[in-house]
DNA sequence: TTAATAAGTTAGATTAATCTAACAAATTTA
DNA sequence: TAAATTTGTTAGATTAATCTAACTTATTAA
């Protein structure tokens, strides 16, 4: 089984190829915070394994056995911060940490346990889809705010980005996932734009807007 | 703060000292299954970090750092398996393994919560205290039902040994913490134990009585 | 009280995961 | 295109946790 190292590699690869195809090494150091010699040389014990595509100099690809192996991992991650916000009252800020570590449990069965008693979620508390466990992930198509037009009324649905200042940004402004938003004004020179929802009218800047996700109602 | 393998190695001398006294580095390496230099070695480092009392070839005492340290280890190790029963609904015979994994967690907040949701539970599933948050073990003096006479009608409050294949046995049988237990007859020859309880009558042998502590109801 | 056995230690090796320094290849910029 | 910059690799070292082999000390049995 793979260990806690592997399993937060295979994840960071998986994070940034969705992003970008082909991941060079650089990019996946600098994301998982090491030198790029320990990066360089867990890929190759990862090749080993079977779970990249790699030759010298050449990008790095997941291979399927290994873009399955990062979903299980994304999987239990996900539930885990499903399971800490829904079962046991945390906020959708402080789940991350606590699931970077216990995704690294070896106990199917604990996490098959919160998959019940959540009764199957397909999204984690940001948003971000579950994948199911064969590892497929049903990759959902929500539509940036910053793409919404003045009189657009959308539900919040997702954040492209969940770091713990952009949650408690959103938390002071009571913006929870599923909130109903109406789009006032988008301003043309730096794209922020006023929103209405539950009785309040916020202007956000386009830099917010572009990592809230929104499906129309 | 501590590895995973300090946070073991913790418990294991934590465990050993709780039968004698003194603790001897062979012991430790057979109930952690390491090699004697590999626990010889891990002495010297928790006695670096004032965890333990050593000197060569003499025995091994925790320090009062080294006792608080380990009992912190075993009350998430405890929380997490009540936790794991009353909330999420595992069978006791299931829990500790799991626990033996999340109990290095490393978010207190993770295992107060779970300690607030339990409302403070005093001891786990197989009857074993919870240390509170400094550390101290509130030591319930059960007695074993192999010293319990014919006519006495106890309560099972406590298991001395609680391996999967005990815990077994005992689900089998509906030997559930809590069940009212009369005694009918001990057989003077081989310490075997006739019981009454919830409409049964089973016959224990003096090795599963020695495992079974109980108290007056 | 010696001899046998058990317990404990030292030395040295291994593995996974990390690092820095030095260099090579590829890409971008001028 | 040549120079500068970025990206990627190799070599070699380190640390934690483990092992085996060999040896020493302590305990137990004859
Ligand atoms: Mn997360
Ligand atoms: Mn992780
Ligand atoms: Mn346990
Ligand atoms: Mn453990």
């Amino acid at each position: 089984m793979a260990s806690q190292a592997e399993e937060n590699y295979l994840k960071a690869l998986l994070h940034l190829s969705s992003e970008k195809e082909a991941i060079n090494v650089s990019a996946l150091s600098t994301l998982l915070k090491v030198s790029k010699p320990t990066a360089n040389s867990m890929i190759k014990n990862l090749k080993e394994q079977g779970y990249v595509h790699y030759e010298k100099y050449k990008p790095l690809l997941l291979t399927d056995a290994g873009r399955k192996a990062a979903a299980l991992v994304v999987r239990k991650h996900r539930l885990t911060e499903m399971y800490l916000v829904e079962k046991m009252g945390f906020g959708w800020e402080e789940v991350h940490e606590i699931a970077e570590q216990v995704e690294h449990v070896k106990a199917p069965v604990f996490f098959d346990r919160m998959d019940e008693l959540l009764e199957h979620p397909t999204e984690d508390p940001h948003g971000s889809p579950i994948p199911d466990k064969d590892g497929n992930i049903l990759q959902r198509h929500y539509m940036s705010l910053s793409k919404c037009q003045a009189g657009d009324r959308v539900r919040l649905a997702a954040l492209k980005n969940s770091s713990k200042d952009f949650l408690e940004f959103l938390d002071k402004r009571g913006l929870n996932l599923g909130v109903s938003v109406q789009v006032e004004t988008v301003e043309p020179f730096d794209g922020s734009v006023v929103i209405c929802y539950q009785e309040k009218r916020e202007s956000l800047s386009a830099q917010v807007c572009n990592q809230l996700m929104v499906e129309y109602e």
